[in-house]
RNA sequence: GGGGAUUUAGCUCAGUUGGCUAGAGCGUACGAUUCACAUUCGUAAGGUCACAGGUUCAAGCCCUGUAAUCCCCACCA
């Protein structure tokens, strides 16, 4: 017996996973690249009816980083659907990918130079770079190892890395197209700037926060006339940045001083009174000062009424262009002088505690500082308009659905886009800057790809590298692209995607810009379809985070029930989008399916070894005298063959059997058309729990058809392996009857079953369910060891009395031959009785009565219905039928049950 | 301010086009036990489908409103 009596996991896992990817099996059979092995010099991939495949990518953890909990699900997710689309014959393509996690990255990378008593400013970019990549490929290589742990069915070798040379030169192509095109343009604004880390964000890494903080008023006095306006700002430090105060057009109380001067406190400078829109005579006194270079609203006032941007504030937070009694000092200790200074000079009028949203760096929590800066933007507007079309088109399907017209609100309000950083580890910016002043009818700036060169030059004029790199998403929005060679001449039977996975959370980050940008290189979208998944929260709906300590590390689990448990338990009771709650106990439950197919397998494999040593001697020790010729096996159709694998009849659970497992395939099919994963595996769960072990295995413990087991079991073991891979995959090479990898096997097709054989036995479950729930409610324990069950005139008990007494345990069934006694059963179509002694019938009284008012609040309802001539007339026919069927099912049922009160 | 969701058993969730007595897992209670599996088997209890109206022969599902919880976007001088 090769089988031990529970499966470890850690035994087989990572031997399968070995051989898997030693036998090359996770690569895709339509190659990606053009093959003409002819030599008609066309394409063969063209030619052949082209193999159905499907591609999809996964979104790429960061290279030297360990996977959480989130990266489980997507495996899951993927890796399902993957194996799934394998099995079915479809050329399946599930790409690999290492994410350089630019700002991540660099930031723990910062904080080891910090460690080391170093700091960035000590070398160039291109020194840090090699030293960042130095320090990522010695941290590399976990991430890979667990992703193989989860049991991902990806095809290393086509593993993409985000600074991989395609990528980057993908990324240049993409950029010299959109600055040839106008797309690209370099602009100075106000942007999102950390100045920790020194670098500015796109507005989707702004984090913000309500935080409790102070308004504090201040008086600006007019210079003409002994008047003063009173402003309220929250931040006092910027006032040196002014450039003027503004009132609403439509404010009466300060028309009149519209164009007029006021003088900026602690200063000599004089700045003017402007109107717009901007300052809301509802807020505060109405009068707001204006800072073009330090606000993002007050960048915008200034833009239209012309001001100076007078930056006070340096990149390292300091103050600037102010005079020497503030120079220098932090933005906060200068708050506290101005803040002492005004007091002292009278002009602090007043203060009030407010709650307001302030922007945090999503990294170290630093408040954000808004920065004048020049910067490189994509001009998003065309890019937005095409994808909203295509959108709108329907041209990809979103789970869950809303996301689309979310993703279509977000594209029609999407505004500029930054793509440059600050930092020296990601894609530098392929842009070089005149450095001759005098070369006046040269460009100042110009594309050229070798970024590897500080300075270049060209038509005699030199050129000076930009030193900032790109936005992660800028390169990473060409992944579908990157990761299925797709280019202008080679035909990619792998893009579009069929499918992209990702988080809910990347929706705008990550999907809409692969979108644009697919859209916008190939003229596709794309991938067909998305799933996006939500967040996986702790078990009590929290969101994990490390100073909570509620994080579960996907990978400890897989150690403890083995990857299937955990794959299976996090793909239970989730649904696409939503933010669910996870627990150990589901993996648990995972770990007992695995350990249940498991024992199902070593049953039948004993069951197979028995007929073999029966066999060789020649005589059938499972092949009864009451077998006989009966049509089952494989084909499409629920028609009996007569050419097929012959079978006992008298255990009707054989056609039974075939009809549940039709039903799961098709159920699982159908949910996995739909990507109801949960669905799927909850199918799954109980039709090889709650059906094939509990019902159908036991009845093969009396009548045992070995073809049919080995027949089911493959089908049950090929519908789990998408969920459960290695399991299943191990216990196919533990049967002694299957070859091959069970993760190429072909999907199961259908079992015949004769419907009336399989209704049959349907009628047996319930009886002998009847009789189980009927002896635990009788007093006393052991009941079913003590009475016999009596029938009459009933050939289904008659022709399946060992079957009956298997299930149920009772000691003996009896036809009674037409003198009742016992208590009979509360079943309608079956004269059924449990032979009970008249003292515990008396005893069982009371539950027969409720029995009987049970069954009557039934037909009551039933009646209600049909005494509504609305119903009868209007609802459709075989509805009607059924409840007037049910209706006398009822009545007979009580009149018998009522009868057996009475003998009482 | 704008938008998206969620609310069903003690807990976590299904319930697809309105149509049988609203389901599952876990948990709980009771019972079983050599003979594949205690990671087991059997049985049961447990529901005002958030609330209030409406449409319909029929509503967990559709419509209107209310409440609570969560998320996103914008703004907050």
């Amino acid at each position: 017996m090769k089988f031990a009596s529970s499966y470890e996991p850690g035994e087989y896992e990572s031997d399968i996973y070995g051989a898997w990817e030693a036998s090359g099996i996770f690569k895709p059979q339509v190659p990606t690249y053009p093959v003409d092995n002819d030599g008609d010099g066309k394409d063969d991939r063209l030619e052949s009816k082209t193999a159905k495949t499907f591609s999809i990518v996964m979104p790429p953890p960061n290279a030297n980083g360990n996977l959480h909990i989130g990266h489980g699900l997507t495996i899951a997710l993927e890796d399902s659907l993957t194996r799934y689309h394998r099995l079915r014959g479809d050329s399946s393509w599930y790409i690999p990918g290492a994410d350089h996690a630019g700002f991540e990255t660099w930031v723990v990378y910062e904080r080891e130079l910090e460690k080391q008593g170093h700091t960035r400013f000590e070398y160039d970019r291109d020194d840090l770079y090699n030293k960042v990549w130095d320090f990522v490929a010695a941290q590399r290589g976990n991430m890979e190892l667990q992703v193989r742990a989860l049991g991902a069915s990806c095809s290393w070798d086509d593993l993409t890395f985000t600074l991989d040379e395609n990528v980057i030169d993908r990324v240049y192509t993409t950029f010299e197209k959109m600055w040839n095109d106008g797309l690209i343009y370099r602009g100075e604004k106000l942007v999102n700037y950390c100045p920790k880390h020194q670098t500015a964000f796109a507005d989707i890494e702004v984090e913000h926060k309500d935080e409790k903080g102070t308004l504090w008023d201040i008086e600006y006095k007019l210079v003409d006339r002994p008047a003063s306006l009173i402003v309220s700002t929250t931040r006092p430090e910027t006032l040196f940045g002014d450039t003027a105060v503004a009132v609403n057009p439509e404010d009466e109380r300060y028309k009149s001083l519209i164009g007029k001067m006021v003088k900026l406190p602690l200063t000599d400078r004089l700045i003017p009174v402007i109107a717009d829109e901007h300052a809301d005579p509802e807020y505060g006194t109405g009068v707001v000062k204006i800072t073009p270079a330090h606000d993002f609203d007050d960048f915008e006032v200034g833009e239209r009424h012309n001001l100076d941007r007078v930056q006070v504030i340096s990149e390292d937070g300091h103050m600037v262009n102010v005079s020497e009694k503030y120079f220098g000092l932090s933005t906060a200790d200068c708050r506290k002088q101005v803040l002492k200074d005004l007091k002292e000079k009278d002009l602090l009028k007043g203060e009030k505690q407010i709650v307001h949203s302030v922007a945090h760096c999503y990294k170290c929590g630093t408040v954000l500082e808004p920065m004048l800066k020049e910067q490189w933007f994509v001009d998003v507007k065309k890019l937005a308009a095409v994808a909203i079309e295509h959108l709108e088109d329907n041209e990809i399907k979103f789970h869950p659905e809303n996301k689309k017209l979310v993703l279509i609100d977000y594209l029609k309000n999407l505004k500029d886009w930054n793509i440059s950083r600050q930092i020296p580890w990601g894609i530098a910016i392929p842009m070089f800057r005149k450095d001759d002043a005098s070369a006046t009818d040269e460009p100042d700036w110009i594309f050229d790809r070798r970024t590897n060169l500080k300075e270049i030059e060209k038509g005699g004029v030199k050129y000076v590298r930009d030193e900032d790199t790109f936005d992660t998403w800028f390169s990473s929005s060409h992944w579908p692209i990157v990761c299925t060679d797709w280019d202008e001449e080679n035909y990619s039977p792998y893009y579009p995607l069929n499918v992209m996975e990702t988080g809910a959370d990347i929706l705008f980050a990550w999907v809409a810009r692969m979108i644009m940008m697919g859209l916008y290189i190939t003229g596709k979208v794309p991938f067909r379809e998305v799933y996006l998944h939500g967040l996986v929260l702790d078990e009590h709906g929290k969101k994990m985070s490390k100073s909570k300590g509620n994080v579960i590390n996907p990978i400890d689990l897989v150690t403890k029930y083995g990857s299937d448990a955990f794959r299976l338990g996090i793909l239970r009771g989730r649904s696409a989008g939503m933010n669910q709650a996870f627990s150990e106990n589901s993996v648990i439950a995972g770990r007992n399916l695995a350990n249940k197919l498991w024992n199902i397998s070593r049953l039948i494999q004993s069951i197979v070894d028995e007929e073999e040593t029966a066999d060789s001697r020649g005589s059938g020790a499972w092949q009864g005298e009451d077998e006989r010729a009966r049509p089952v096996a494989t084909g499409a159709s629920d028609a009996p063959r007569e050419d097929a694998i012959s079978f006992s009849t008298d255990n009707m659970g054989e056609d039974w059997i075939c009809r549940e497992i039709n039903s799961c395939l098709e159920q699982v099919e159908q949910d996995m058309k739909t990507y109801r994963f949960a669905e799927a595996v909850e199918t799954l769960y109980q039709t090889i729990w709650d059906k094939y072990a509990d019902w159908f295995l036991e009845s093969q413990k009396i009548f045992k058809n070995t073809a049919l087991l080995k027949k089911t079991l493959e089908t049950l073991l090929i519908a789990l392996h998408p969920f459960a891979p290695f399991v299943t995959e191990a216990i196919w090479q533990n049967i002694s009857w299957t070859e091959g990898f069970i993760a190429t096997t072909n999907w199961p097709e259908k079992l015949q079953y004769d419907p009336i054989s399989a209704e049959n036995f349907e009628n047996i479950r319930i009886i002998v369910s009847e009789v189980r729930t009927t002896l635990q409610s009788l007093p006393g324990t052991n009941n079913a060891k003590k009475y016999e069950l009596l029938y009459d005139n009933d050939s289904l008990v008659a022709e399946n009395e060992l079957l009956i007494k298997t299930l149920t345990r009772v000691p003996a069934i009896n036809n009674l031959g037409g003198s009742p006694r016992g208590l009979r059963l509360a079943l309608a179509n079956h004269e059924i009785y449990l032979d009970v002694p008249e003292s515990v019938i008396k005893e069982y009284r009371e539950a027969l009565t409720e029995k009987i008012l049970a069954v009557g609040r039934e037909l009551d309802a039933l009646n209600l219905r049909m005494e509504n001539p609305n119903y009868t007339e209007r609802a459709p026919a075989h509805l009607v039928k059924e409840t007037q069927d049910k209706i006398t099912e009822k009545q007979s049922l009580i009149s018998r049950l009522k009868q057996q009160l009475d003998i009482i």
